[in-house]
RNA sequence: GGUACCUUGGCCGAGUGGUCAGGCAGCGGUCUGCAAAACCGCGUACGGCAGUUCGAAUCUGCCAGGUACCUCCA
């Protein structure tokens, strides 16, 4: 642990030094998906962020837990059906089971994760699965008189909170402004405040996830879940919070002030929100219509797109800009990315190619060094991804002799470039699948390229250009090298 | 309306008060039978206007444009 990692905080508005609470345990709490639609592209970047995060924490020799929600109660709809759980609300719209449906999108959302190569939290917690806790948690607030109920639901009373507290700490809100600003909503005249939250809401008759409480048979509030799963796995303090910056404003602001109200003060030392991915210059999400579904990306299905991305193209893309920049989608951008990880990819291939010599000219330790300052700096992946590309030329040119490397520095380069590449950034190649058939099919090609080569030591040139050209149409780059030819499927 | 943030070369995207981001695209060269790939070289970019400063794209103010949150949202 020589470098010191410096993170943003959202709560203090400024880098600081990381320093667990109980090192080398390190507590990490993401907020996780909403199980009621099939993973977009916006799921991936919190899901990228964090796991990048996890990795490296992980690298630099801390234990880890990592806990990411699986939201699968609560949240309000707030369109025509108001009032209705968004669970219980497609559950009807498609005829199934509310737990159905969060099976079948919780398996969507492993399964896009896993092609993203994001690996699985420690803990995976579902909200209906701690309903208990989260009435406990409810009562205990009630008990220290910073909630009332009212018609069978439980609110948090902000005002009375806001006497000893500040309630909008982290979000930068003020409490007259939010008074002024608050939209009407269903409900609202049982509540004190516009600004009061729900911690427990009475379910309406067409409410079908419901669960018996002392108030109502309901269902917990909206930001309760993560106050009660984080204390349950991480503790009553814990190091990281991290989410979309979305949520800072009411999720998470509503949260640590749950939080401090039932445990008497604050859990999380660390906030960290990622930005948004923009399409246009225009936040994409659900309720803008404007989001592209990952299975769309990775089969080009949408009509936005001009090819499909593979989801490794997709992890560089979200990697190669910094996490608390907004990132704007197009395929300009994405065709970019590509590219440039493909050639990462080659040179990290190449390395076995490289012939060590006595002298190096290749500043390996600088290398690393530089690497891991990115990351300890807030997580600075494409900084760290332009050390990566200095150091592709440099190894093309060591494979053109024009650069020199010892022995004992290309292994250390090798297993700096699996470190960075495959563990930290979690990027690998896309499987090719070793198969019978494809040994057939790369035999069958390597047959045509011999007799292109036969043909060039004739000088046939016509014969041989055709061989490349028609390769070359059906998908497949041929390159000459000094011991013959190279060739991959470019499609 | 309130609050916060953003505006960098053809595109994406870092960063800093006084030599370099990086990727993609483009141009010139080397290599090649020709290509491709690779390597070498090339762009004097920082929304506008003032101010602070020896010096600002980087700090301050104003203006313009944009975005986010204030409502479920990654």
């Amino acid at each position: 642990m020589a470098n010191k990692f410096v993170l943003y905080n959202t709560l203090s508005r400024s880098k600081e030094v990381f320093e667990p609470i109980f090192s080398p345990n390190v507590g990490l709490y993401v907020c996780g998906p909403t199980v009621y639609g099939d993973p977009h592209l916006g799921h991936a970047r919190p899901a990228i962020t964090f796991d990048l995060l996890f990795r490296y924490l992980t690298n630099l020799g801390y234990k880890v837990r990592y806990v990411r929600n699986i939201t699968d109660v609560g949240h309000l709809e707030n369109d025509a059906d108001e009032g209705e759980d968004k669970i219980a609300q497609k559950a009807r719209l498609e005829k199934l089971e509310p737990m159905e449906v969060v099976q079948y999108y919780t398996n969507r959302y492993h399964k896009m994760m896993d092609a993203l190569n994001v690996l699985p939290p420690s803990i995976e917690p579902h909200a209906s699965g701690h309903i208990i806790e989260q009435i406990d948690f409810v009562k205990t607030i009630l008990e220290k008189g910073l909630a009332y109920e009212s018609e069978g639901s439980v609110y948090f009373d902000v005002e009375k909170y806001n006497q000893s507290h500040h309630y909008g700490k982290l979000s930068g809100r003020v409490l007259d402004d939010l008074l002024n600003s608050t939209r009407k909503l269903d409900g609202q005249d049982e509540k004190r405040n516009p600004f009061d939250f729900a911690l427990w809401k009475k379910a309406s008759p067409s409410h079908i996830m419901r669960w018996n409480s002392p108030w109502s048979v309901g269902f917990p509030g909206w930001h309760l879940e993560c106050s009660a799963m984080g204390t349950k796995y991480l503790g009553e303090r814990f190091d990281i919070h991290g989410g979309g910056m979305d949520l800072q404003f009411p999720h998470h602001e509503c949260e640590l002030a749950q939080n401090v109200a039932a445990l008497g003060h604050e859990s999380v030392k660390y906030w960290m929100h990622n930005n948004m991915i923009t399409i246009n210059g225009q936040k994409m999400g659900k309720s803008l219509g404007n989001f592209i579904n990952l299975s769309q990306m990775f089969d080009g299905s949408h009509p936005l797109l001009v090819q499909p991305y593979s989801p490794m193209t997709i992890r560089f893309f979200i990697l190669q800009a910094h996490y608390r920049s907004t990132l704007d989608f197009s395929n300009d951008a994405l065709i970019a990315a590509e590219k440039g990880l493909d050639r990462l990819f080659e040179a990290h291939r190449n390395l076995a190619k490289i012939v060590p010599s006595a002298q190096s000219s290749i500043d390996v330790e600088g290398f690393s060094q530089k690497c891991y300052d990115a990351l300890a700096d807030d997580l600075n992946s494409p900084i760290m991804i332009a050390h990566l590309f200095d150091m592709v030329r440099q190894i093309n040119s060591a494979i053109d002799g024009s650069a020199t490397i010892t022995a004992v520095g290309l292994t250390e380069l090798k297993r700096l470039m699996n470190l960075f590449l495959n563990d930290i950034l979690g990027l690998k190649p896309e499987a090719t699948g070793r198969s019978k058939n494809a040994d057939a099919f790369a035999g069958a090609v390597n047959l045509l390229l011999e007799i292109r080569q036969e043909a060039k030591l004739k000088k046939d040139w016509a014969t041989s250009d055709l061989i490349r050209d028609k390769l070359k149409a059906l998908g497949f780059d041929v390159k000459d090298t000094k011991e013959g030819y190279d060739w991959k499927l470019s499609i």
